[in-house]
DNA sequence: CGTATAACGAAAATATCTTTCAATATGTGA
DNA sequence: TCACATATTGAAAGATATTTTCGTTATACG
């Protein structure tokens, strides 16, 4: 067997600066697990490491040099040398930046005040790990197969669907076809109908929702130009997928499920796609959308009150 | 004859970080010319020498490696593999440095890695204004309600329909009896079947959305217990609502409809709302959650693929 | 002009990083 | 459950990079 990590990569990114702890947590659920010890370390205190030798994080992490050198791969850097030129700069940025108050779980006796803290503090980082390990290669691509698809259909179920049907209705208001499909029977019953010059749009955070795999592939196999957006690079869903467009894990806890966070990146990345088709489209995309504002303000009473 | 540069340190000071620069200045004079066009490199292109090796430092300014080593231990590192460590470290803080440079809008040119970075700076101002702005107050009292409440139905249509789904569906996944209603009639219809102890959640942005506002009404009339989750506080929808949660109202441009920025940040209000009910009923929260989880095992396929 | 000293670089010695490969663990299908 | 295939892992060999050694060349000073 050969060990071709570089393989994984999907497009040559340039190894991130500061946005190696995202990184990190997108991909640490798709890694082994002495190579979760190591990414965790590393994650956990990026000044430490970078003053460790390959083989000093290996027995700090209790693992080999091997190992350290191949999660420095999956990492998307040549080696364990850039890795921790990599951290050296992350702990200098680190040190520049602010004061990390907020980083605990939210607990059940936190005060209401707290919560909010957390949440909004949580859900910015997360739409910092985001765009950072967003591939705007990948993300082109999708956009330009979406402006100029003949139909577009989004697949989504449980908490994806609503992101699904949010991409759906905007795409909709910009004058493009397009269908969000929750259920998965009518999904594939639809994905029937694409063929070359279609999209399918997949969302799912596990990345292995069968629900959701099942529409794509067949859509996949009609010839459709197909896209997943999911939390999982290595999943099976993107097999049948020519655009991968990955979203951020971050951690959950007990009372944050994992959807709340994974929702949030699933949005901003729909809402790059969207942007990106509406610049594409912008002829046709600014009127139709001054048209639905038209279109609904005589829904608002004329704000009379106070 | 032995060359111990250390000893040319007076107090066995820690590298500098940051301070790399003044040290160079500073030294400069008193080093020997091949080791000032060393000393000249690193403070003129941190960031490049950082990438090369010592051969390839020794190569671009034209000498040697042992040059180098000797000039980083001048500089105060123990050896040039830690000048380097600094050097990735200044670089790293440099690029830090000038980072706002986002702020503009997003431009119908504008390249799609820009694009995800101002959507992500924006949304992350989203989600600062409104964690800024949220009446913690009035959140624990729509909290308390929502908490003890027989029955929660909430209204939105349009975008805002997206977001009360969202919230339903997680009141749903802790035991609560919550319905989502995006449909006025059906809306109107459910509200007249709610009494005292029930709760009643208006979502609209506009806070004049007639289709969300008649139904509010009628709940309050009937004595349940109304909560508005507006962006205009001073809005009618306010009329009949017990507790108002403001969301914040970003800017808006031409391609970037109102209803993006909105939805971020009704999704936050909304996630406070869950979180601060999911901690009041811990004890049933709880292990809803996580039956909810095991129930969905299944349906992913057990990540086989590559 | 000669000598002492400092500056410098080539190459050896060492440390560090990378790759290979065999052993072990893990999962899959009969 | 077992046998098979595949994935994971670390020991050690191999390749690079860094540091040290040491002899040569340059410079300063008497």
């Amino acid at each position: 067997m050969k060990e071709i990590f570089n393989a994984s990569q999907p497009t040559g990114l340039p190894p991130a600066p500061a946005a190696l702890a995202a990184k990190v947590r997108t991909l640490t659920p798709s890694l082994t697990r002495s190579m979760q010890r190591v990414a965790e370390a590393v994650a956990d205190n990026p000044a430490g490491c970078a003053a460790l030798t390959v083989t000093g994080l290996a027995e700090l992490t209790g693992t080999s040099e091997a190992t350290v050198v191949r999660t420095a791969r999956l990492l998307g850097y040549p080696g364990y040398r850039d890795l921790r030129l990599a951290l050296a700069g992350l702990a200098a940025h680190q040190q520049s930046g602010r004061a990390p108050s907020v980083t605990a779980d939210i607990a059940v006796d936190d005060p209401i005040s707290e919560v909010v803290a957390k949440l909004a503090y949580d859900e910015q980082q997360t739409l910092a790990d985001t765009a950072a390990g967003l591939d705007t290669v990948q993300l082109a691509a999708a956009v330009a197969a979406a402006a100029t698809a003949r139909r577009i259909d989004v697949y989504g179920v449980g908490a994806s669907s609503l992101v699904g049907m949010d991409l759906a209705q905007k795409l909709l208001r910009i004058g493009l076809i397009a269908h969000a499909h929750a259920d998965p029977h009518l999904a594939v019953t639809n994905a029937v109908q694409l063929r070359s010059g279609d999209v399918a749009i997949a969302i799912t955070h596990s990345g292995s929702t069968g629900d959701v795999i099942e529409p794509l592939r067949v859509a996949f196999e009609r010839g459709a130009t197909t896209v997943a957006i999911t939390g999982r690079p290595d999943g099976p869903v993107t097999q049948y997928a020519d655009h991968v467009l990955t979203t951020s894990t971050a951690r959950e806890s007990e009372l944050r499920p994992a959807a709340m966070s994974s929702r949030t990146s699933q949005l901003l990345v729909v809402d790059c796609l969207f942007i990106g088709v509406a610049q594409r489209t912008y002829e046709t995309a600014a009127p139709a959308l001054a048209a639905s504002y038209e279109a609904l303000a005589h829904r608002h009473t004329p704000r009379n009150a106070r």
